[in-house]
DNA sequence: CTGCGGTCGACTGTCGACAATACCGCGGTG
DNA sequence: CACCGCGGTATTGTCGACAGTCGACCGCAG
């Protein structure tokens, strides 16, 4: 073992990631208000690292503030949907093509593994999840800082979209699934072939699909 | 008078735009230690506004943390440099398309009075700054929420960058004073003309002329 | 019954304080 | 002379507290 000793505790970073999650399993409905007081009280910490973590979230855009400070989850309507996808299609492409040009060994095997894993996966929550950390795989192959920065606002607009549809995601999840590994699988095949303008090509190609079948499920 | 009554002060919000500001001035470089008392005495503030002012641009990769959670001015390399532009080749020409079907006049009325205040700067800084500030507009325009957030990450390494590589940015601002003018002044036109498609392209190569005079000035 | 003012509670923004920790320089020791 | 331990200092992460402000609720006058 490298033994890496493990940095300094901080609750913020924690409490972000945890918020994260509970926004995604639908804990906090989209409109909700996430008074500090409260958040402190439901995990035993103070105000401060609450703020720090809403601080974080709204720069990503998975809470906002409102005129008087408070925070709330916000609601996505279809033309956000559609908006999301758009930011999507301009960097994933990019993402994919750095991806293939960098060609980290160890980014690959986490890639492979999100393959494996959504081969087996049972659950529609389940292969959302996966499909999500396959993409954020990919940014993370890139190996672009700030292409991981930008991508978490995305990534993070996608987990509030899934958290408000998932009825509709489930049903497509479970209609597009066997799609959706190919299209991962034969991304994950150029980018490690070293094929940057294949793996543009690709990249974009999945997300476009994705702009032409949504419409045919209109949300809400 | 219309009477808009203001919203509550936020430290933490004035803090992080005065300490971007002082970044890009220069008052910090590279690789200097941003330490909260410190910041907080400067300003006369605690530390706890200080402190959300830092994360709101960690998250916006203006500072860094390191693992003992000291906030750092990052130093960018020329990689930096071309990653950055990258990501702006993504994101721009997306903006401008938005904008150019969007047509809200408000945005132009802002585009159209950079323009003018380009064509009568007179420092090269003073350029650089109604550039960026130029291609903000476009986001802006856009009308898109999530979008404007990953131009907020983009745009804060923009101006990291100018901070670091000032004299090189002035003598290609002066260099290219004209053509710039010129490409912003083809682009608020195109848009305004509703053209997206074109609009697109004009942002694309305004970024790509950028790419290509990059590597004849070697940076550092 | 309706509209108004006053009061109460809750929440945000900010502050100062405390513990824990890492860095720096100094003195002692082999 | 080189090396190690040690205290002082500076800084972070976290906490509790306080003021200001806003919305909700209630009673009262018209």
């Amino acid at each position: 073992m490298p033994l890496t000793p493990l940095r300094r505790v901080n609750l913020a970073h924690d409490i972000s990631a945890q918020l994260s999650q509970a926004i995604v399993a639908g804990d906090f409905p989209a409109g909700a208000v996430l008074s500090e007081p409260m958040l402190a009280k439901r995990l035993g910490v103070s105000r401060a690292p609450v703020r720090e973590a809403l601080i974080e979230l709204e720069t990503r855009g998975m809470v906002e503030f409102d005129e008087r400070g408070r925070s709330r989850v916000p609601s996505l309507t279809h033309d956000d949907l559609v908006d999301i996808l758009g930011i999507r299609i301009a960097l994933e492409p990019l993402a994919a093509s750095l991806a293939a040009r960098r060609a980290d060994p160890l980014a690959f095997i986490d890639l492979e593994r999100n393959l494996d894993a959504m081969r087996a996966a049972r659950t529609p929550t389940e292969l959302a999840r996966l499909d999500t950390a396959f993409h954020s795989g990919i940014v993370r192959a890139s190996g672009s800082r700030r292409l991981h920065l930008c991508w978490n606002v995305v990534e993070h607009q996608v987990d509030l979209w899934l958290a408000q549809m998932q009825s509709r995601v489930d049903a497509l999840c479970h209609q597009l699934r066997d799609t959706t590994v190919a299209a991962h699988a034969a991304m994950f095949e150029t980018i490690r072939s070293g094929d940057p303008l294949r793996a543009e090509d690709l990249a974009r190609k999945h997300l476009t699909d994705w702009l032409d079948v949504l419409p045919g499920a209109p949300v809400v």
